[in-house]
DNA sequence: AACGTTTGTGCAACTAGTTGCATAAAGGGT
DNA sequence: ACCCTTTATGCAACTAGTTGCACAAACGTT
């Protein structure tokens, strides 16, 4: 049930009409909440109909007539409500690891060529985050919310320096096996 | 569409019933793919189904009768094909990152809390992890299969050590800020 | 004026995973 | 014999996310 506090926070950063929340979660937020147009759409009617925000006043509400969105105080509360809130972590799901455990029942015929191609993957994604570090946290600015977005962009640089790197030791793994059956 | 490659995985390492597979996946597998029984009692029967995997034949079909399962050739060359094809990173979803990015907004009041249990999940995580590599990759073993399983091993224990590095990170973080909101 | 492209909003159907509960046999205790 | 717990299998309903497509206005082109 993250979706929601998702646009909630991206709301709360810039109001936005629905394409313009689809731009946004194809970068910066949906480094770590993705989300397709439909879904935000879907939700962004729920949420009104919640009251938690509220179309702004000003153009009728026609197909093909951009409509933004703002957030009230009740969804404002139930962001800091639902950040604040324990929760368990989401069990674990990564396909690659689980390619690899497969590989050493069946071989590992074909696949050094996507673990190449994720390891390409992951490299575009590092240079990103670097890239939007030095532009967006020079090392003079701190301020308290800056802090905690700079921190956030770490986990994803550190993640992404962990990718490649496991996924360059794993090719040299899978070039040194047998590569039997 | 990775349970049902998951469970082929799972098959080949050992022939077992739905509930063995339950209890295999609360461990090892699970750690990488996780699954419920229910889960992995319906796609027991798609598999059955699709002739890539058999009961093996023995007592009568009745529920609460153990039933065990083992994966036919057409199954492992499935399994073969599936790890040697190409696929797309799926799209990141992370609630903690998101939550930080939450409360750069909306302050970061009852956050601490939670994160310090999110430190202690991923360390006795970490260190289950530690003790798995210990009891089973000590150093000379090192056939093919164990080497990739022991790669698939060490990228868990790289990612815990990251997010417990993080989270003692975002906790210092976090107790330096005002505490706005 | 007619036509195609871009921008923007949205429905419907589908797939994957979760939650809650039902059912049956086996074995132990009294 | 009866009841209770454990082991084992499974259905049904629900939630979240994905995919494919439709519709409307605006704008530029010819």
């Amino acid at each position: 049930m993250s979706l929601p506090h998702a646009i909630l926070t991206a709301l709360l950063e810039k109001p936005s009409s629905g394409l313009e929340l689809t731009r946004r979660f194809d970068k910066s937020i949906g480094y770590f909440w993705s989300a397709t147009h439909q879904q935000i759409y879907r939700e962004l009617g729920k949420l009104e109909a919640e009251g938690l925000i509220r179309a702004l006043p000003s153009e009728q509400p026609a197909r093909g007539q951009k409509k933004s969105y703002d957030v009230l105080p009740a969804g404002r509360a139930e962001l800091a409500r639902w950040t604040a809130a324990a929760q368990d972590p989401k069990p674990q799901r990564d396909v690659l690891l689980l390619r690899l455990r497969a590989a050493a029942v069946v071989g590992t015929a074909g696949l050094a060529a996507d673990l190449r191609r994720h390891l390409e993957l992951h490299r575009r994604q590092l240079a990103e985050y670097q890239e939007i570090e030095r532009r967006d946290f020079p090392p003079d600015r701190d301020a308290p919310e800056d802090r905690l977005r700079h921190l956030v962009l770490r986990a994803g640089i550190d993640l992404e320096t962990f990718w490649t790197q496991w996924l360059t030791h794993a090719l040299t793994e899978v070039a040194a096996l047998p590569d039997a059956d």
